[in-house]
This record gives C-alpha cells, sequence and structure tokens, in this order.
DNA sequence: AAATCCACTTGATAAATGTTAGGAAATGAA
DNA sequence: TTCATTTCCTAACATTTATCAAGTGGATTT
C-alpha cells in the first residue's frame, strides 16, 4: 500500500533507501467505509492524510445548517484541514470518506520527526506546500472570473472520474452553485 | 525606511541586531509614481515587494483583453507573483502601482542568502507562506460561498482604506463582478 | 409488494448579475 | 484654458443563478 506514496513522492524529489524506510515507518494504514467521518470540527486535525483508494472530501455547515465541501479529492494525493493540522489549531470543517476508502495517516509529531530526519522530506514537504498554494489561487480565480457552467466543463475535463464517484450534490457546493443549476447545468450540456 | 519592515517581522519572530543589519543589506528601497508597471506579464519575477507607502495589484489579461486584478495590496505587506517568483517561472501576471508609491524589494538570489544564514528568516518566511495559503483558502471559499454583495461589505469592513485609494473597476474585478454590478451595490448600500 | 427515503431532476418564478449604451464628472494633454 | 480621455455612475434589458415546490426513479426497509 505504501508503495504509491512512494511511487508519488519519488516524482518529485529522490528518495534513499533509508527515506523510504523512515517513512514506511511513520505512516500508518487505516480503512473507513462509505460516509464516515475521519475527522470532526471543533477538534484540532489529529491526521494527514494519503489516499491509497476512494474519494474524500473536507466540508462544514455554514450559518444556515447547509453543507459546503469545500475540497474533493482521489488518489493518489494528501488531504487534511491543512493550515488546522500544520498549527493545531481547531479545524471548523469535517472530513468525510464518500466511498469506501483506504488511507495512510500521519499525526503532527510524527510528520515533525519525518522532516527533522530527512531533508529530502523538509525539501517535499515544501513543494507540497507550493502546489495547494498555487492551487488555491488558482481557485479563487476560477472562482472569481468563471461562470457555474464554465467551472463545470472545467472540472469534468480535469477530472472526469470525480463524477463517476462523487455525489453531485457534493459537486455542486465544491463548484460554488446549488444542486438544482448544476442540474441544469448538466442537462443542457448532454444536448 | 526599512524599519516598517523590521517592525512587522519582529510581530511574528524575534529579530537578533546581526538578523537586523543582514536584512537592511540585502532589501533595496524603490519608489514609482502611481500606474507604474513594476513587473511585467511574460517574464520571471524579478523581486519580491514590501510596501512602504501606497498602493499596489496584481492583474492579468483574460482570452477577452479585459483585465482581471487578482491582489490589491497595502502597507505593511508583501506582494509579488508569489509561486512563480520562489520557484523563478514566468509570470502571466502584471504587478503595477496604483498610487505613487514607496517599496523595499529583495530579489530570489538575496533571499536565498538571508534565508540560508538565518534560521530566524527561514522560519518567518515559513509563517508567510502558511498566512499565504491561508488567506488564498478562505478567499477561495468566500467567493465560491458569499454573493457579490457580501463580498463587497466584507472588504470595506475589512479594509475601509481600500475604498478611498483603490478605483472602484479595480475592486470590482478584485471581488469577482463587474463595476455595473458594483455600482449598483454601492447605490443600494447608501440607502 | 408497499412504504419510505434519498438523490436527482423539473418547472415556475424571483433575485442577482451581466450587457449595452449613454451621460456627468474628474483627469490629463495640448 | 480647451479638448480629449478616462472613470464612474445610471438605466433598460438580457442572462444566469437561486428559490420554492413538486415529481421521478432507485434503493432500502418493513
Amino acid at each position: 500500500m505504501i508503495e504509491e506514496l512512494i511511487t508519488l513522492i519519488n516524482k518529485s524529489v529522490n528518495l534513499a533507501p533509508q527515506d523510504v524506510d523512515l517513512c514506511m515507518s511513520q505512516f500508518e494504514l487505516v480503512q473507513f467505509p462509505h460516509s464516515a467521518i475521519i475527522e470532526v470540527e471543533g477538534k484540532v486535525p489529529t491526521y494527514l492524510y494519503f489516499i491509497i483508494s476512494g474519494y474524500v472530501r473536507l466540508f462544514y455547515f455554514d450559518e444556515k445548517g447547509n453543507e459546503i465541501t469545500t475540497h474533493i479529492n482521489c488518489p493518489p494525493g494528501f488531504i487534511t484541514s491543512y493550515f488546522n493540522f500544520i498549527n493545531q489549531k481547531v479545524s471548523a470543517e469535517n472530513l468525510q470518506s464518500i466511498t469506501d476508502c483506504t488511507l495512510l495517516r500521519i499525526s503532527k509529531a510524527n510528520l515533525g520527526f519525518l522532516l527533522e530526519h530527512s531533508a529530502v522530506f523538509k525539501n517535499y514537504s515544501i513543494m507540497v506546500f507550493e502546489q495547494a498554494l498555487a492551487y488555491n489561487e488558482n481557485r479563487a480565480k476560477e472562482m472569481a472570473t468563471l461562470s457555474a457552467e464554465q467551472r463545470y466543463l472545467k472540472l469534468i475535463k480535469n477530472y472526469p472520474d470525480v463524477l463517476k464517484n462523487v455525489p453531485v450534490q457534493y459537486i455542486a457546493s465544491f463548484l460554488g452553485m446549488k444542486p438544482e443549476s448544476l442540474s441544469r447545468i448538466r442537462k443542457k450540456i448532454l444536448q
């Protein structure tokens, strides 16, 4: 299972055998059925997760009690409430499995251990951070400049498998629109 | 002039006298009249800027040739096309002064020198990065969930001086709406 | 099989925002 | 100054998206 993680990291940096061993010793394999709450709002996020299989989302409840999905991720990707995990602050978000899923997880303390004992992982973590920054900047830009239909078209173009595995209500929320609007957009596109 | 920068950094980390000296040796003071293009699209961003006085924005041209403002900043803040500056990649954005302004700037090489020779600055730079990530994540969330009016109300509540110093067309673009929409919203709020 | 639930869709209508056009006020150049 | 340009605002109309209410079909329960 951990090979997926090693493979992903090796695409960005070169892991020595001892790095691989170190990595394997710090991550823990866990499984969840679909719709399980993995990390709950109101607490400090315990783990950073790497997705081996399945789909996972982050969501919170707005002032009207509506679920707002802020992130959806799939293999091979990391997911957690990053800022609150890194700074060990209380998060307002829930991490939930969308499908059955297999994950690797690492605690803040163990991640710290990993980064202290291997400059390679430290460099890699900075890269992940930069990518997350660029991703969020791009997402803000798209939300500001694209119409709901353009945002949906871009999503299915870049992540076609999301549609097969994630309920449309979650997709609608993630794209910043109502399920009814997404339903109409989908109907329009079919013709 | 550099005192503003030192003061800001000292709010987050404790700078020793030699850190202050090091910092002063790496930053350079520059001035620009209003509406000057400070960094131009199609090139690798040369400097990271710290704003001493004045307002600055980042913008690009979309496929229809419209200016899209992605960031607006004021003292005491940093501004550049972060991702492209850090990775020394070609940027699609222009950095422009909105008002007359006084800036401190540092090249990528000099920033590297600063981070290598002072762990304090290294820690500070990681904090700045984390804050930028949190900022972008929040901005994406607001763009996805708030109406144009709510976004404007939040802006003038959090940054009331922006309104006095930045043309409304830039503000409208930054908030992801047309100037006409912002004009209507402003009129509505007055009553 | 009937009842229930849930996700998704559909339709009618309302609200928000975009588009187009024009005009007043401020700004800059000759 | 005067003229031209730019910025900002306004209005009428078009389009997009939200809201509210209802219906469909599949899955689950009893």
